[in-house]
DNA sequence: ACCTGAACACCGTTCAAGT
DNA sequence: ACCTGAACACCGTTCAAGT
């Protein structure tokens, strides 16, 4: 049994954390219906059995998945831009500067992409992401806000914030073709 | 193999309409989870290689009942009122009495929310519900149409004439309170 | 505490062989 | 033309037994 590697130095014990981490690894690859308890356990160098002792099925995986989800996305959405920088409209900036980070925005959109397919048919995933976008959404609408616009007008702009943060990380570009930054004009003038 | 009542005398060979049948019941009474070979084998009282015979994979027999469904659904929306009356109000309330036809109707509302919550999870579901919506308010928006109604004021009427239809089927009601009367006059005054 | 191994159950799919 | 039977593959779940 030569994986578990990723994860872990050798052969320590797998926590529950390991077997989410490798979920959303299948699940960046292949989409909700690729997290599959036996791939992962092959993917983890364990049994198929083991899963059992950290999760009582695979709903429960599945829960977890959500969990962190909502975790990571109501974490990021914010405090990773705050900290490095303070106007408003330089935050708006670096958030749509986001998915240009390579290899992790990739895979991050991925993750973002395979969620949304998966909430059409699952409930709770359909909460989440329900959730999530109400999160994102306050917070781009709160930088409009302290930009000078009035709540109506901050929420149309936010949305329009969304949707092309959204569009950029879902769209296939050329690497060389960066529009970013136009982008960020359009969407900040006035 | 004792089955294979339901659907023909008693040992006939089956042809694709009778997976067609058995999947529908299955729909019916477990989702469109339930409609798994196997199980539909059993109840048709052959193997489940025989269905290889009528259908090249399960996706086919899938993209089968949506094809059924919108040919029923698209026949019965007018065809089936039209030939008993030809009043635009009388076929209305014609409409809106058909959920309380018994066993018959209680089996198409429960394929009717089947077919919802597939629509979910599914593109050609999704594209199924979306054009036997259009075709049956169409079909109320031109009855509110003859009874005078202008073209807007008749599509508003046409949903509130579908959402009251719906939510008959689909709420759950004792016999005797049947409103359907009280919701006819409501939906059609002025 | 964490995992193996083996077993069971349930299915989708394929296909040669039957009638 | 329609179906059987057997095989294969892939998984979820359980659980006694190991370390």
């Amino acid at each position: 049994m030569p994986p578990r590697s990723a994860t872990q130095p050798t052969s320590t014990p797998l926590d529950a954390t390991a077997w989410i981490q490798a979920a959303f690894e299948a699940l960046a690859d292949g989409g909700i219906d690729a997290v599959r308890i036996d791939p992962l356990a092959k993917r983890l160098g364990v049994t198929r059995g083991s899963f059992y002792w950290h999760f009582t099925d695979r709903a429960a995986l599945h829960a977890a998945m959500l969990k962190e989800w909502r975790k990571r996305q109501s974490y990021q959405v914010a405090t990773r831009i705050e900290k490095q920088t303070t106007a408003p409209d330089e935050r708006l900036r670096q958030t749509l500067a986001l998915p240009h980070a390579g290899q992790r925005a990739k895979r991050a959109a991925a993750i973002e992409l395979a969620i949304r397919l998966w909430s059409r048919r699952d409930a709770e995933a359909a909460k989440a992401v329900k959730h999530i976008d109400r999160v994102r959404l306050s917070y781009y609408a709160k930088l409009y806000g302290e930009l000078g616009h009035k709540p109506v007008e901050a929420r149309k702009r936010a949305f329009m914030f969304y949707a092309a943060l959204m569009a950029q990380a879902f769209i296939v570009t050329d690497a060389d073709t960066d529009v970013s930054g136009e982008l960020a004009d359009m969407l900040l003038r006035d």
